[in-house]
DNA sequence: GCAATTGCATGATTT
DNA sequence: AAAATCATGCAATTG
């Protein structure tokens, strides 16, 4: 319907993402970022904000494209970058606009087996102490809660809004521009950063982990932020405070996937895998597409993905839409991995691409 | 009718 | 070996 994402932005695509992927991993981006920027305060792209226990799938699957999109002018992607914009409110509400890491260091809770770990380096850490410190967002739909696991696909349940976490950061579809609104607070990662958990480790960088954080057992997720090679042993030094203080937070690995040449096609659409795509997104029970709001872990920017299923067989295949931007943003290909986080405290969202480490292969 | 999208079917892999 | 998943091409829509 309306969003016109991949399409043929051929001149490349009009933000500089790019540039500011660059800037921020020399850490040249000062925290607001540097986008001269238009764009019009209230972008919330939702009428619905029903952020808590609230069946938000209740949406009638009419385009009910009700609401102006106003956010900016450019919104001819999945890419609108929000420079300046408050965004005070409404949209921070529901999506993952707010800083996750304002979150994430505000509630300073031990973080549980399963919670992703953290190792910022220090220009990351100063930003989350910014974000901590600016502590503008008071906008936490729920404590605690927890992914609706087993879901029960054969939508036998048609109606059941068995997920209250399901309606974090996620919003029915409804025709509004795809454009991931470049947040302030959007604290950005320098560096490539390993994930790691129960899956398949393989195909990740390996990076440096920490052994006590490993035994984290289960999904223990530990993220450094260094720059693998680039600065191996400055980890130690920053780890102290930086992980202190951003380890309170719960962000977990949800999702990983490796992607396929279909994945990074020109149609921007990528394979989810089901069985993590039914434990940890919000649930699909109608055939409605969803749009999940994503932060970029990298970039000031919150990615906004149609997350829909199709009928396969006697199951479903999850499909991430409207991603070719950040794709693209993200210079992934075949075989890069998209990682998506949540915030079990706010029930954000979080994505971020990493590249394979020796990508060559891809062509020839 | 073309281009962009979206939906679906099917073969290939993996479990 | 059978079932479940997933990658991918292509048909069906939509603009």
């Amino acid at each position: 319907m309306g969003q016109m994402d991949g399409g043929g932005d051929g001149g490349g695509y009009p933000y500089h993402y790019q540039a500011l992927l660059a800037a921020v991993h020399q850490q040249t981006v000062p925290f607001p970022n540097p986008f001269p920027a238009p764009s019009s305060g209230t972008e919330a792209p939702l009428h619905n904000h029903s952020h808590n226990h609230n069946h938000n799938h209740n949406h009638n699957h009419n385009h009910n494209h009700n609401h102006n999109h106003n956010h900016n002018h450019n919104h001819n992607h999945n890419a609108a970058p929000h420079p300046h914009t408050p965004t005070p409110r409404g949209f921070a509400d529901w999506s993952a606009s707010t800083s996750a890491f304002t979150s994430l260091a505000a509630h300073s809770s031990p973080a549980p087996s399963n919670a992703v770990h953290y190792s910022f380096s220090p220009c990351y850490a100063f930003w989350a102490h910014y974000m901590v410190n600016k502590n503008a967002y008071p906008s936490f739909p729920a404590p605690h809660e927890e992914p609706p696991h087993q879901l029960r696909l054969a939508n036998s349940h048609p109606r059941d809004a068995s997920g209250p976490a399901s309606s974090f950061g996620v919003e029915s579809f409804n025709s509004a521009s795809m454009a991931p609104n470049i947040c302030n607070h959007m604290p950005p990662i320098e560096g490539p950063i390993s994930a790691n958990e129960d899956k398949k480790p393989e195909i990740l960088p390996r990076v440096i982990k920490s052994s006590d954080e490993l035994e984290t057992r289960n999904s223990g997720v530990e993220l450094h932020c260094e720059t693998v090679g680039a600065l191996p042993e400055s980890k130690q030094s920053h780890e102290s405070r930086a992980t202190k203080l951003l380890n309170s937070g719960e962000y977990q690995v949800i999702l990983r996937k490796e992607l396929t040449k279909s994945d990074v096609g020109n149609v921007g659409r990528i394979v989810l895998p089901k069985k993590d795509a039914e434990a940890s997104l919000p649930p699909l029970l109608q055939r409605d597409p969803m749009i999940l709001h994503m932060d970029d872990m990298v970039l000031p920017v919150t990615w906004k993905f149609k997350y829909r299923y199709w009928p396969n067989n006697k199951s479903r295949m999850y499909i991430l839409d409207s991603a070719g931007e950040f794709l693209k943003t993200h210079g992934l290909q075949a075989g890069d991995v998209i990682i998506i986080y949540k915030n079990l405290a706010s029930g954000k969202f979080m994505i971020r691409g990493e590249k394979a480490i020796h990508q060559q292969t891809t062509n020839s």
